[in-house]
DNA sequence: TTGTAAGCGTTATCAC
DNA sequence: GTGATAACGCTTACAA
């Protein structure tokens, strides 16, 4: 059995408050430390964290909801996020709900009877319900990747107009008028950004918008196939494309491998997220990165502030730039 | 606030005690668990696991320690981890030690200090420590991939052995006798295995086992990368090569890109673990499939079962057998 | 500066 | 079958 605070106490010759007064950082007289450091050392004291809770009504974990673990960027949010709390002396939770609502919410509801003192939402289903749950039972609440129409929370997002833009103007730059995208459910926060921004290239350009040029690959690999094999069997196939999600991007490999199709020379392609990916199809990969350390850095750092209490600028929304990186699977025109 | 057992027990007009026993399973008069379930229900009761926990000496939680979340393999686990024992109730942790043995003890010492019921290790250090602190406290284990030389304890591996014959035996039947290997650190129990696997074909065909044709990646891809400058910068270039893990493939892809080789023509590949990049490359790669899916999900109902207190069979070593996917990286000599 | 004692929400032991 | 009560290990008024 482990040794307690009581042991603790009777080994130094001095009574519990005392020592826990110590151990939380109040003052006390040298000798007193001493003999209190001394007992800690020899019991091999380390204070039960449950105890602790069940007193505080704090569970110093904290929970990351998302939608599945297979994807390169949620696993990338898991990482930073841990990087940044466990620190803090939070665990972190990872809860997948398999991209299923109803999972979603049963997953929330574990989270909540768990008493996690905060939650990271990379959100599945769109409604917000998960995020009311969240924010019925005070349970500080950073929301990732999306917003959430009609709820209101902190939430750090990509700029996703600009993950939009900059890519298809350089495909029009190199002389692309012939461009489709392969999108997500167009309800999503990021679709809407994401395809806003390919449009708003096209119009700036004079280029007509054509809707058989907008595929949905829901942003997943066999989506990603299907949208990539119907924008290639079109009557006039585009010359370039832009894909706008990771998983996507793998799928339209899958395809452009399937029809035997050659990068660049039949088909230009700029993808999503610098996921191993990239450099290691050939030629390699123009794509749009997602700073995802420096997102998920951020949503646990301001985690941390609304656990402390902290609720200066609530809510607050982190905007981060895309960056753009220009390879070989591009041909000019 | 949340209401308490305590709030249920008034509600119902019962005492504490019969409540608890009645959540707890036990068999109480019908019209009083008609009462208890009203009064649940109306304050939308929730027990607190803290609570229970502290006075069960539980804290519900299981944690999975692995070197680093950037590896398919890892977060495959943690994902078949969780869909195991997430729904008997527990929560799991996720817990990164950075490929850091310093910090993987701890990382051990935290979870140890949050009092998780049992955890999954994957191993980062070979010496066995963390095995150590964590048998010391009593704490359920499974240790995954590997084991530690001199610690006994359950564990989940490949069957590397297997996996490194059976691709080198199919080069060989295609003709090959220059192969080269990637492996990774040789003190690895993984290492070992698939490196021995690769002799052992080569020996049963008779070809000779030269040194430069082994060389280390360490299992990651910048030493993959290198790994492979080295092996196909030999004066005499291996026609075939087996790269023993994920990442080292992705490596190897990226040093193949640089030399601007071809493959099958230039030189053949087997590769490892079939996550997105086998079918995105062209020509599609072979591979050594790990059924991670299965050795998770092992791993969750074995250390459920050794939390449940069922050491029968301890300690148990659950052997899996890889899959071999024969595609169209290997030129026919 | 230190000690005392109540209480966090449960479960388990004992009476009734 | 049900109720009262001690205990799990800790923190925190309050008292000394």
């Amino acid at each position: 059995m482990a040794s307690t605070i009581r042991d603790v106490a009777a080994r130094a010759g001095l009574s519990i408050g005392t020592v826990s007064k110590y151990i939380n950082g109040y003052s006390v007289k040298e000798t007193t430390q001493a003999a209190i450091e001394a007992a800690i050392k020899e019991l091999d004291y380390h204070p039960n964290n449950i105890a602790k809770g069940l007193r505080n009504a704090k569970s110093f974990s904290i929970a990351i909801l998302l939608p599945m673990l297979d994807s390169n960027f949620c696993t990338s949010m898991v990482s930073s996020i841990e990087s940044c709390l466990l620190p803090k002396g939070y665990s972190v939770i990872v809860c997948e709900c398999h991209n299923n609502a109803k999972m979603e919410l049963q997953k929330t509801q574990f989270l909540i009877d768990r008493m996690v003192d905060g939650i990271v939402l990379i959100p599945y289903s769109l409604d917000g319900k998960q995020i009311e749950m969240i924010q019925k039972h005070n349970i500080p609440l950073v929301v990732l990747d999306q917003k959430i129409k009609n709820h209101e929370t902190d939430c750090i997002v990509l700029d996703n107009m600009l993950a939009g833009y900059e890519p298809v103007k350089h495909l029009i730059e190199f002389g692309h008028t012939d461009i489709g995208i392969l999108t997500g459910n167009p309800e999503h926060y990021t679709t809407k950004g994401r395809l806003g921004g390919y449009k708003k290239a096209l119009t700036e350009a004079g280029i007509e918008i054509k809707d058989e040029y907008i595929q949905c690959g829901d942003y997943t690999i066999d989506g990603g196939y299907d949208a990539m094999l119907r924008l290639c069997r079109l009557q006039k196939r585009p010359t370039a494309i832009f894909i706008s999600n990771y998983d996507m991007t793998i799928g339209a490999y899958l395809a452009i491998n399937y029809l035997n199709l050659k990068i660049p020379d039949d088909i230009s392609i700029v993808g999503f997220d610098n996921f191993p990916l990239a450099n290691v199809v050939y030629p390699s990969l123009t794509f749009a990165e997602q700073p995802t350390d420096a997102m998920g850095k951020d949503a646990g750092k301001l985690l941390y502030e609304r656990i402390k209490g902290n609720y200066s600028n609530y809510p607050k929304t982190i905007v981060h730039k895309p960056v753009i990186y220009y390879k070989d699977s591009i041909r000019c025109i």
